[in-house]
DNA sequence: CCATGAACCTGGTCGC
DNA sequence: TGCGACCAGGTTCATG
């Protein structure tokens, strides 16, 4: 589900609600959502600290209490929001924090997200890649580091220790925009495409963030607040109809395990 | 270095 | 209505 532009949104979204505050207890429902630490460590370690900031680090939000920090993947289906009850009979709640009079909520239907426990940014720094929306992504990054893999370009784009923050609907969109066929080899792309392929993911992300993320299924980030860049959406999810820019017909393939949709006419290069 | 397939989970949809 | 097959916004690990 979420890739870049939800998560942020996510940790926008409960920032607010988190700033300054502590954590007074867990309760853990699924105990494998904390992948790298066990309830004794949140009490010794994270227990009564305050939050100093929240912040996203590629698709992790970061709850950072300055000495140590929560990073929390949502993977597929993780939602992460804050609300002032619980409801006990509500199902796939993973876990749940409490803080005030209030709670921050893990709901996570396939159980794949998790909660990591970890003294600084090192670990995730170290092995993940360039944010796209940092300065440092670049036309010269981007030439000199996609011309120097031998990659199907799609799969090249999910790879988060290359760029991060990049999931299956921005790749899909990003190379529909560049005109690059997803199975194109990275080297083998022509340096204009390439560019293009930059401003691409740059404005593909940066425009779903600015309206809080894509909504296929029913998400909500913040109570009632909802994603709508589903209805931008220029090939994901598409196949069977017609490109918005020559009018052929969207196709749908498998690149890397993942649906991939694509214009078979105007992206070429394969 | 790179591609593929399985695993981790639950629920929705589609065809018969 | 029921049932099986397949699909889903992600990541990791094993294998060739």
């Amino acid at each position: 589900m979420p890739e870049l532009p939800e998560v942020e949104t996510v940790a926008k979204s409960i920032e607010k609600h988190l700033i300054a505050k502590s954590f007074k207890s867990i309760h853990v429902n699924w105990i494998k959502t904390l992948d790298n630490f066990s309830l004794s460590d949140f009490k010794h370690k994270v227990k009564g600290l305050s939050v100093a900031r929240v912040y996203r680090r590629a698709k992790y939000i970061i709850i950072d209490f300055n000495e140590v920090l929560l990073a929390v993947h949502l993977r597929m289906t993780g939602k992460l929001y804050v609300v002032n009850s619980i409801k006990p009979d509500q199902k796939h709640i993973s876990l749940f924090l409490k803080f005030d009079n209030k709670y921050l909520i893990f709901e996570d239907t396939r159980k794949f997200g998790r909660f990591y426990l970890f003294d600084n940014l090192d670990y995730l720094n170290n092995k993940l890649g360039i944010e796209p929306l940092s300065n440092n992504f670049s036309k010269e990054w981007i030439l000199e580091n996609i011309k120097s893999k031998n990659r199907q370009i799609k799969s090249l784009l999910l790879d988060q220790s290359f760029i991060c923050g990049i999931g299956n609907i921005y790749a899909d969109e990003s190379l529909w925009f560049a005109k690059i066929h997803p199975l194109s080899i990275s080297s083998a792309i022509p340096n204009n495409k390439l560019i293009k392929l930059q401003t691409s993911i740059v404005k593909v992300l940066s425009e779903s963030i600015k309206r809080g993320g894509t909504t296929i299924r029913d998400y909500t980030y913040d109570f009632s607040y909802v994603g709508n860049y589903a209805l931008n959406l220029k090939v994901f999810n598409r196949s069977g109809k017609k490109c918005l820019r020559c009018k052929s017909i969207i196709l749908k393939i498998k690149v890397a395990q993942r649906g991939t949709h694509y214009c078979p006419n105007c992206q070429t290069n394969k």
